[in-house]
DNA sequence: TGTACATCAGTGAACGCGCGTTCACTGATGTAC
DNA sequence: TGTACATCAGTGAACGCGCGTTCACTGATGTAC
């Protein structure tokens, strides 16, 4: 059948959207091409008119996710008062919401470890987003110098991918549950700038 | 053939130890059981005699690496001034070396994001070998009370977590490089506890 | 207005491969007599 | 000392399944005449 002069296009952008949310509830490996295909209505064969390879499509997912976790993290920012930037953050990020869905939230706590046994075209494509993350949270951060800050970006980025990776890995509920508002108010003590805390 | 009476005692062991090094270097899922065997100079059938399944290779193999890194943290404490265990432990934990060689270094970087898709057993086996490694930095922490002790422990095992899994994700070997000796530097001077650092 | 043809998104069989698991078996050795 | 047999760690074919990728194809529609 013959398809609307968009119609590749839209397709195209759909199965980004699903590999992209696929990739972060199941991980890169063991997300499959057919199974992905047979998801959105179509057969495994059809992929390879969209993407010249499974590495395509994880290097072109990554710069989506990096894309939305910034979306998300500008109106988290947005939507704060100035100088408590840094609580918006971690408050946004480390949340029972965002622990039950990887699929929506940023790649780095389920995506990271994976990242570091892909071929190199992904590897760049992931430091080039995480270096951007950071440069980001950069500019929130406190710190004396922007080397300071930075290093605090680095800190803080850290600590809530390594948090959100605990609160999801472990069995016990309630546990999962304090490590994560305890890391919040942790973040936020640590981070948010020292004019703030006094006022 | 017939074997020694410690033979299979041994060959289970050694498929332990090479099983807990393949599932850090290539992660849970990509290792397989066929493999794993043949590289061992065995065939595949053979497994089932050793472990009920894969899950109870992965959750045997758990504890070993959590047992395994709870050797090597005492040891960097053992051998660390009193009052500077922080600092022993995050230059212990931060270095290039274990960054190169995920195979013989903590679980937490490379495994623990995957963890969160395994079965409850495996989650429950993973949970208690997180918390006692929390236990047991919990101790040589600052904070005025044990739980302020305990949460500065979280949050150094998150950032370390974090720190590794990102020098390891990164393509570009001077940022992974500066990315560890800033967080050695930043992390000893938060959590190394206040009195050793007028001293 | 009606016919012929080009386009091209998607189809599905096929490729060689690896997966976890089962199970009837092999064959070297220790033990019993 | 010599023979028969039990033991049991490891073997390897087979199960149904999924993997990434290729490629000749289909068939509805837009366009040209």
């Amino acid at each position: 059948m013959r398809y609307s002069a968009k119609h590749k296009e839209q397709t195209r952008a759909k199965l980004l959207k699903k590999a992209s949310k696929r990739f972060r509830e199941e991980g890169l490996q063991t997300t499959g091409i057919a199974k992905l295909m047979r998801d959105m209505g179509l057969t495994h064969g059809g992929f390879y008119g969209h993407f010249r390879s499974k590495n395509d499509l994880v290097a072109t997912a990554l710069k989506d996710m990096f894309a939305e976790t910034t979306e998300d993290l500008k109106k988290a920012i947005a939507g704060s008062t100035p100088g408590k930037e840094v609580s918006a953050i971690v408050n946004f990020y480390l949340t029972t919401k965002n622990r039950e869905h990887p699929e929506l939230s940023c790649l780095l706590p389920t995506l990271a470890s994976e990242i570091a046994r892909q071929p190199k075209a992904v590897r760049q494509v992931y430091t080039r987003g995480f270096a951007e993350q950071i440069e980001r949270l950069t500019q929130f951060m406190p710190g004396a110098s922007e080397a300071a800050k930075r290093q605090n970006a680095h800190s803080l980025m850290a600590g809530m991918a390594g948090t959100m990776m605990f609160a999801r890995a472990v069995s016990d509920r309630e546990l999962s549950d304090r490590i994560l508002a305890q890391a919040r108010h942790s973040y936020i003590s640590m981070f948010e700038s020292e004019a703030n805390k006094k006022a």
